[in-house]
DNA sequence: GTGGTCTAGACCACC
DNA sequence: GTGGTCTAGACCACC
């Protein structure tokens, strides 16, 4: 028996499941036409409640990533070109939304990517200067 | 009477109202020390329920981004370095997890870089002008 | 139906059902892993409205006293050094506030003792005979 | 111009006022038959508004521990027997209350009288060890 | 006017 | 059945 996937307790199981295949999807490592475990392997596997699992998979057929073919099980859609148009649209929505709140919080695009682009190095250094700073002026403070 | 704010279904609204306030203090919209609108006010504003707000202002307090003074009403906390290093860690936990989601979707660092550059190419010559002003109505203030 | 529980008018009614539940749980009446009954059921049996429970609840939650299992319901923190330590935490501290008290009052730390003494001889020997059930218990579970 | 008196937020400042002229009183450092500054000066040596310092002195008033004449101004009773009984009747009910609560949490009266003695030395020695136990079964669980 | 508490009652997602 | 959210509306202490 293998460990049981991650879920993080506050989001909904159902739509954790969701993202887990989309994105398995998404990124190719389910291909167009690959048939899907059944829903009591797959259930198994993650450690859920069938129903669960079953609500999960209707979701993603309603989106148009996976059918249904009557005795035989599910599917990925064959349809390459809904996999590809979903990637680029759910990379855009992702990021609008990620610039925004950045953006919100007072920081320019060009220092966002910095902080992509150096993984937060160069900003660490700095933060543990002015933790510093702040910590030597919380020390006259409180004296 | 102005119009209520927009909040969208499917996250609670006390949530929502927290991003907003929060994302104001982070960004230095609300400086520490600033009085907030009463909780009848706040509420009048968003077009929510009085006790929501209670909620949402409840829960912030916890946070420590702002207090109560018994009778006077609700301030930002005037420890600035906890709104920096907040605002510093909140930009960093969501570009980790905005850089993970789109990894796990099969973009490169570098992809993502140029779909941030190329969809706000246009916005960025604004914002980093009136980035500019806070940046300085900021300065003055803290000094 | 039982009676409703107990709460003296003057300071609010969740923060007394946070102290008896507390109090449960440090004493170890409730042990880690204790499923909690649910919101309505805790509301009527403490006789007061299911909102009110949910607010006393929510704080212990924040306490790190419960936590919740989506669907499932409340269970008492598995983290048996978390109450521990709680238990400890606060039988100093208010031993030192009612030092204090007692000493501003010009009571010796000796005159405090033989108050205490006092008042409390007769009751003793049936209470220490049922602490010493409840520990024997609670060593078995822990071990 | 002194330092105003030190209040903790969440209880209303004026028990806590009562609470210091209180212990005053009971304590000796006030004795029967002085006279008390005037509301102004009190209020001002405390740093609150006069109508709170009032609404204090005419509650202490009730209680019988100062008396107002005419045109002098308030006094201390001097009534020594009130006095000396107060004393001892606060003493006796913060002593049950206190005891009460830590019976609740699992203390014997023999290991509170314990705690009040070593001025909890032995306890700390003790939770160290305890503590250090705790780290060390967390490290293992954690890897 | 300020924050805070409490109730009654409705409605929701999840399992 | 479980926890959780939200509203409407009343009431309270404090200043």
């Amino acid at each position: 028996m293998r460990m049981a996937w991650k879920f993080d307790q506050g989001n909904p199981i159902y739509l954790q499941i969701i993202q887990v295949l989309e994105s398995k999807i998404l990124s190719g490592e389910y291909k167009p036409g690959d048939k899907l475990e059944s829903v009591r392997d797959l259930a198994s596997l993650a450690g859920v409640n069938p129903n669960t699992m079953q609500k999960a998979l209707s979701e993603m057929e309603g989106m148009g990533l996976i059918y249904t073919q009557r005795t035989a099980g599910r599917f990925i859609t064959e349809d390459a070109a809904t996999i590809k148009n979903l990637r680029l649209a759910t990379a855009q929505s992702k990021t609008d939304e990620f610039v925004g709140e950045l953006n919100r919080l007072g920081y320019t695009t060009d220092e966002i990517i910095r902080i992509i682009k150096g993984e937060y190095k160069k900003e660490e250094a700095a933060r543990a200067v002015s933790n510093l700073e702040d910590y030597l002026k919380g020390e006259q403070h409180e004296q």
